[in-house]
DNA sequence: TGTAAAATCATCCGAAAGGATGACGACATC
DNA sequence: GATGTCGTCATCCTTTCGGATGATTTTACA
């Protein structure tokens, strides 16, 4: 609620900023009124808008509630057939056989160090690799790099 | 809830009362009612851009999962495009919708400024999302997470 | 109206991850 | 033998993550 008050004291506070910043260039209109009317007129349609949705979702929340009961369903994953990664784009990306084998195990959740461990390398090779694998991804983050490997058909 | 219309109608007036106050130190220009005009459509356009953000974020997770147990249904159908997180699972993790919609945006590969960006809210709320549902998930990092959820049918 | 759950935000601190860069050996190929 | 690729390892530095903890606000519901 502390936002509400200060965006609207922002929002209150830009335009006297910019009416004053204006000030000089500026003389009363005749209309002023109608403008000022309008102005209440838009703001409070809004508040009328933003007050009549927030009226209605109190109402839909409770449906949800009910309907709740009613599944249970595990349903979950088909059996997996066994996945083939994408060669043709591992290569057209120039991604080696050990990237993809430290993307793979990227994915599955593990650190460098358990990388490293696992593949009985150092964390600083894995970083590299990370690193080369990332940059041919396009990807900032591991988890980005996942995701595209997914996208590509790298990984299942 | 009636705290948010006092203040609102508050601050309302008193943005009227400032611009009445201050009519009297502008002056005018020919072209004063267009610009005026511009320069609130302008304002109230961001304003109602930030109002219908917030509306539909709160109401989103809430459709959504409504949308979600219809689907759910039909059960166990491999059609695999429409994913249906599996909501009973979620439930018995004390996952929140919330924490659920973080867990998507990790496995789509952004990193927590952005999430924080995309959801409007600050990164170390993001921090704190991410805290609980790794607790709750058994994962110490994201990429784990995201295979755990993935797992557990609460990812596509 | 009071309460409990969610959501929000913050700060401190250490660990993990990522970027940039250089280097070295194995191996294949031309 | 020169060249190129791949895998390996390192250092320095910055950014991002994650853990722990406390606080406030919002929302739903009894």
């Amino acid at each position: 609620m502390k936002r509400h008050v200060l965006i609207f004291g922002l929002v209150g506070g830009l335009l006297i900023a910019t009416l004053q910043y204006t000030e000089y260039r500026f003389v009363i209109i005749e209309h002023s009124v109608e403008l000022y009317s309008a102005l209440v007129a838009i703001l409070f349609a809004t508040f009328g808008i933003w007050l009549g949705l927030r009226i209605t979702r109190s109402r839909e929340t409770i449906r949800e509630t009910v309907v709740v009961r009613e599944v249970l369903v595990p349903a979950q994953a088909p059996a997996r057939e066994p996945f083939a990664p994408n060669t043709a784009r591992q290569q057209t990306l120039g991604i080696t056989a050990r990237e993809l084998e430290i993307l793979t195990l990227i994915a599955r959740g593990f650190s460098n160090r358990e990388i490293a461990t696992q593949l009985f390398v150092s964390e600083n090779t894995v970083k590299t690799h990370c690193a080369r694998t990332f940059d041919k991804l396009g990807a900032a983050r591991r988890t980005q790099a996942v995701q595209r490997g997914k996208e590509l058909g790298l990984l299942p």
